[in-house]
DNA sequence: AAACCAAGTATATAAATGGAAACTGTTACT
DNA sequence: AGTAACAGTTTCCATTTATATACTTGGTTT
């Protein structure tokens, strides 16, 4: 459903009361901890990373690249350690020969995932809606 | 609650499996419109915008610029432009002078800020974690 | 012997982004 | 006359970010 009551609105108006509220607006913070982490984890590529990894359990680095199409490897391994820094998910190195590594979600990432699918499941059954939108709007 | 049980898992492996288990990945789409429409809205400053929307429920271009501390003229400007191109937010021109414009959400654009704020409250609350795992990690 | 795989790193180049500051145009205030 | 407010736009420049490509290291396959 798309109608959003008014007893919803007030909910959420509540919730941005406690998220900003306190703010001063003469002396903003210059490093906001909600920002910079939201920052890293909302990236395009971490996004798909981190949903790709919720669909399955273990990747290899050459499957993730796979899967995350487009994206290079210098973008994915960097990408790779911050979210493995921020506690996302787990890297596991076995010292084989060839190496082989696998990475898999943090039970903190999994949690992480929930909330992230839910919008990624937003956006999967609305985007049809914002390509019109555009359209439309382009024509104006 | 941190802890995700397995039904959990379950069911977010049902979900990715619909958004994800069609794609070829010998033809992989040159574009998404799930990317495409994601990189609009979960961009740094427009998720802010929004949310500020959701407190407020209008504000003026400088209102915005306060509340949204950091954001320049021009990304403002431009930023409001796509958002009310993708139906997320309205505009409304008043040709007084000196000239008065408010900002307001969609119908759309308050669905789509129930869903990003779940995401957002998430990050609230785990902000220190994820800041706390940055440093230990960074001490290894 | 040449080629290939793993999981990256390194390098060089290209592209996108972003911010600062100045400017627009009308009106009202001092 | 000067200045401020509003809602931006425009220009220039710097920084960031990304991409493609080649390379690594050791062993295994052709």
């Amino acid at each position: 459903m798309e109608t959003v009551t008014e007893n919803q609105k007030v909910r959420t108006v509540k919730k941005l009361e406690k998220m900003f509220g306190h703010i001063d607006f003469k002396n903003p913070p210059e490093l906001c901890p909600v920002r910079d982490v939201m920052s890293v984890a909302s990236d395009q590529w971490s996004t798909l990373i981190v949903l790709w990894l919720g669909y399955f359990p273990v990747l290899r680095f050459n499957k993730l690249k796979k899967y995350v199409y487009g994206i290079s490897n210098k973008v994915l391994s960097q990408r790779l350690k911050v979210l493995e820094a921020d506690g996302y998910i787990e890297r596991k190195a076995y010292p084989e020969v060839p190496i082989r590594v696998e990475y898999s979600l943090t039970d903190f990432g999994q949690s992480y995932v929930e909330k992230l699918l839910d919008l990624a499941e937003w956006m999967h059954d609305n985007s049809p809606k914002v390509l019109a939108n555009r359209e439309k709007y382009g024509l104006l």
